[in-house]
DNA sequence: CTTATTGCAAAGTGTTTGCATCTTA
DNA sequence: TAAGATGCAAACACTTTGCAATAAG
């Protein structure tokens, strides 16, 4: 919603990237990219790994480690820690900027957009003559919609 | 500054927790905490187990895991991730909530106060009927101020 | 044909766990 | 003296690294 890419506007980017840095394409870099755009939520490098094994894509952990670099580098994805002792990561691109709600629970991620974050992300930065890149803002708490509740059910899928 | 706690009143507050919870009282939960008390900035376990080891001081590094979970539950200290797989840890008692601000040239760690991420916190709680217990929010950038760039150059200090 | 990249396995790092030994209550 | 806590080492989980084989340009 408001700015979606396609696969091929993705991988144009990211193509443009690479030859701007005097990396290779190369069909795993690619594959990493496509999977990455199928996802629809929140993902670690072990269930990319999983999956793309399940597909019978060839592909090694170490490719996609080294590719997630690339990806992260070229601002088509964005890497979070919530809490754990596990880098999770979101596509940046086709999405408005946004934050997260963390429910500790049943550990899942909701996503929620304000404002006056970026008023002061630019004030402190200001304040502390701080050249802010970006930011990241969890709130961590527990969910008790109905709605909500459906996902508290299967808890710790993602 | 506000509202220091001296080692004697937090010690107090551990033990009325402990007992609460049926916990024994040990020598070691008790240094672990002299030790916590007396860290002025953000520490991990592997800091806190090196500098304890270095006075001599009997401990493990499993009881130190232990006892972090117990000053967390008993609100001692604070838990954050600044974007690595490493776990750090702040005494809450004696300091105003605060949020940070990351240098990712040399991961120093600076903190500041905003009254209106509160604001952000409540009505996001309320949008989503979410009973937000605490947040996190970090600022990365790069420092410039030439009394930061003092912090910059110990790199990777804390 | 040169050199970046892949993929495996080994090593690294922070954290958790199992269990025998101690110690608190 | 019984249940809980300690401390060591082994196990874990995620990530990084070394290196021979491969493939992009």
């Amino acid at each position: 919603m408001g700015n979606q890419k396609t696969i091929n506007e993705v991988s144009r980017i990211f193509n443009s990237y690479l030859k701007s840095r005097g990396h290779r394409k190369t069909p795993e870099r690619y594959s990493v990219l496509q999977e990455v755009f199928n996802q629809s939520s929140h993902f670690n490098v072990e269930s990319l790994y999983l999956k793309m094994k399940n597909e019978n894509l060839s592909i090694s952990r170490a490719t996609i480690y080294n590719t997630i670099e690339l990806l992260l580098d070229s601002n088509l994805i964005k890497r979070h820690q919530f809490g754990k002792n596990i880098a999770q990561y979101e596509k940046s691109f086709e999405q408005k900027q946004h934050d997260h709600l963390i429910c500790l629970d049943c550990d899942k991620v909701f996503e929620f957009c304000d404002p006056r974050i970026h008023q002061i992300q630019t004030s402190t930065g200001k304040l502390f003559n701080f050249n802010i890149s970006h930011h990241a803002l969890n709130f961590y708490g527990r969910c008790q919609e109905l709605i909500n509740k459906e996902y508290c059910e299967n808890k710790g899928e993602g």
